[in-house]
DNA sequence: CTTAAGTACGTAAGCGCTTACGTGACGTGG
DNA sequence: CCACGTCACGTAAGCGCTTACGTACTTAAG
């Protein structure tokens, strides 16, 4: 690389002072135009443009939010977790951040080194995001005092001094468990649930069992098998589910409900590998609904959740604290939609049909949450 | 935010001097265990840990690589071209530079706002990775005299002084051809490609060419149809060409050979619509093997291609030029494999069949490509 | 003509670190 | 016992900007 020219070299081949070039570069008030036009010359000859760490420094603000997301990846082997939700975040942050005049800075915590990762991030941002499950709560709480940070996909309102954004798992799950019992009749169903330590799932799993409750059927205390949000994994929990059904002399539930739409997928597949028809003997539902929910055969039943939105979200509400870190502390919601495709009984055999969603609701946005 | 303590208060606070604390916190060497310990209580005491942007301005060099792509997605309405590569990518350069403790900064351009965005990013980086199609050639110079630029699957080797990652597209997509032609005995196939000015698109049509002439068979001048590299696109297109065949009294063509796979699943949705039998009656393959291809049904024949792995290598290659900037030029170039599924005519009716690949082979890494 | 309010700048003091260079203490070989 | 190398630090000069403040000049009102 060649040496880079400074401000003081345009300031001098300008004719001008550092503060001038400084005010054109920046805010663009305090200046001629002629002023203005010479400024800009002397840096397309120099080919210079201002330095983004000296101007950070000087002005204690550098325009990125740092996205923080756990990656399981190597740990779970063939099982990666889905990347395909944090991969919709980090879209839905791009976004909101781009359309401010932000950058996001974006890193995987795995496993153990998620401390140092966040600080060594943390130290390079005006703010941060975390994905649920990414980091420790200490490690938030010593983050959180130093920069505005943003938790996702967590139990929305629990911490203190920390904003959040969620969706609400409880009604689209609740939605879809009435479909379920009420429109199809079934009434042995089963869950599937994520990481024992994921927020979702729980919420996912105790809107489940609401459900069933309602419906005036017997809820169980725990998930009928754990699939780790993996596509893999739903597989496995739906062999073991079935054999020890088998085992025990019962039949397989009517209705399979899964955590997410990843194990919904492993479900499917073993599902068609045991020649068990879906969903005229089993059913089959997700969470999420990712691009590939509609692709599978039979199209699969899911609740739609806004996941890019969340991303976007997350970063305007750390925008909007670093605008006023004094503003009361902020939880969004976002909706949830039941989503219903062949999976679940419901229509189906045909390529691309047109999805019969549930009605739409706007965003609901409080405090205190 | 409480007011942020300092460098200095840490070295007053544990009796030593700022040299002293910096060198702790930063390279390792040149002081003892003892003072290490004071400076490390000192700073954990005060909850401090040091500025990223300072450090950056004093070190030159602040471990952050940014990766620029291009977004299509606002001015092309429903049809969002492949978030899902370039998902992949940003997942892949994450994961070389966390493994270099470096992090990556994101932003996508969008239309005529790129060159203000790059300079913005690149003012916040050590190195840039500048995804085909993102950037001006003009920009994408600028930006490569003030610091280390790497190029994604554009035409490798085509520019001075930046270095460059690609796949070979072409063998890929030769070995489908001779497949289609050679085991299936295609005679009459076609060719659906992405946006004229995708290097890719280029490319793969290309060689699709030389695999007609290579079986003998005619090439045309141009794809028969251009999907835009999307679901949409590549339904539209697949539907004109039908329809033109048809008014031209010609019958479908015996295969569709798609530029990608999001265009090959769109061409699915039309023929399934239209109840063309895939692939009794019309082949169908896609490129890049997303995770999608081996969901849909039939199953995609494709050609994969390692899209982490580019986003990996493109970061590792930034690393390097940083490291030394006077090494030679590098291109580099990863292999595809073509995967044979059901929708080529090869075995097919299963759910989860195990891919039939063709062989694997080691990366090509070479200079001046 | 005087005064007050703008406007268009320039001056220079940082922002919070890193690091080249210097210093003193200590050990070692001759 | 001295010269010299090593180690553990301290001193202080930046890194390349932004911005509070000050100054000179212009304009308009009184």
């Amino acid at each position: 690389m060649p040496e880079r020219s400074t401000i003081y070299e345009v300031a001098r081949r300008s004719g001008v002072s550092t503060a001038t070039v400084s005010r054109v570069m920046g805010n663009g008030t305090g200046f001629s135009e002629a002023t203005r036009a010479k400024v800009l010359a002397a840096a397309a000859e120099l080919d210079w443009f201002p330095s983004g760490t000296a101007r950070s420094l000087a002005s204690r603000r550098n325009g990125i939010v740092g996205l923080l997301f756990p990656d399981f990846g190597s740990s779970d082997d063939v099982d990666v977790e889905s990347p395909l939700y944090v991969d919709q975040v980090i879209r839905g942050a791009e976004s909101a951040a781009t359309a401010d005049g932000d950058a996001v800075l974006i890193a995987a915590t795995r496993g153990a080194s998620g401390r140092a990762l966040a600080l060594s991030v943390a130290s390079k941002c005006d703010g941060l995001v975390v994905v649920a499950r990414a980091l420790s709560e200490a490690d938030i709480a010593t983050l959180a005092q130093r920069l505005p940070v943003v938790v996702l996909s967590d139990q929305v309102g629990r911490r203190a001094h920390v904003d959040a954004v969620g969706v609400d798992n409880r009604s689209g799950v609740r939605d879809l468990v009435r479909h379920l019992t009420g429109v199809h009749g079934y009434t042995d169903l089963a869950f599937v649930g994520g990481p024992a330590d994921s927020p979702d799932s729980i919420e996912r799993f105790a809107a489940y069992r609401e459900g069933l409750a309602a419906a005036g059927l017997p809820a169980p205390r725990q998930p009928d098998a754990d699939g780790r949000f993996t596509e893999g994994g739903g597989a496995r929990a739906v062999e073991e589910l079935l054999d020890h059904r088998t085992a025990a002399g019962h039949p397989a539930p009517q209705a399979i409900v899964c955590g997410n739409d990843e194990m919904a997928i492993g479900a499917l597949g073993v599902l068609a590998l045991r020649h068990v028809a879906v969903p005229d003997r089993v059913a089959v539902t997700g969470f999420d609904d990712l691009a590939i929910a509609r692709h599978v055969r039979p199209a699969l039943t899911t609740v739609a959740q806004p996941i890019r939105e969340i991303g976007a979200e997350a970063v305007r509400t750390v925008i909007a604290r670093l605008a006023d870190g004094d503003a009361e502390r902020r939880s969004v919601v976002l909706t949830t939609r039941l989503v219903l495709r062949g999976s679940c009984g419901c229509a189906y055999g045909h390529a691309h049909d047109d999805d019969r969603t549930g009605h739409r609701q706007a965003p609901q946005v409080g405090s205190r949450g």
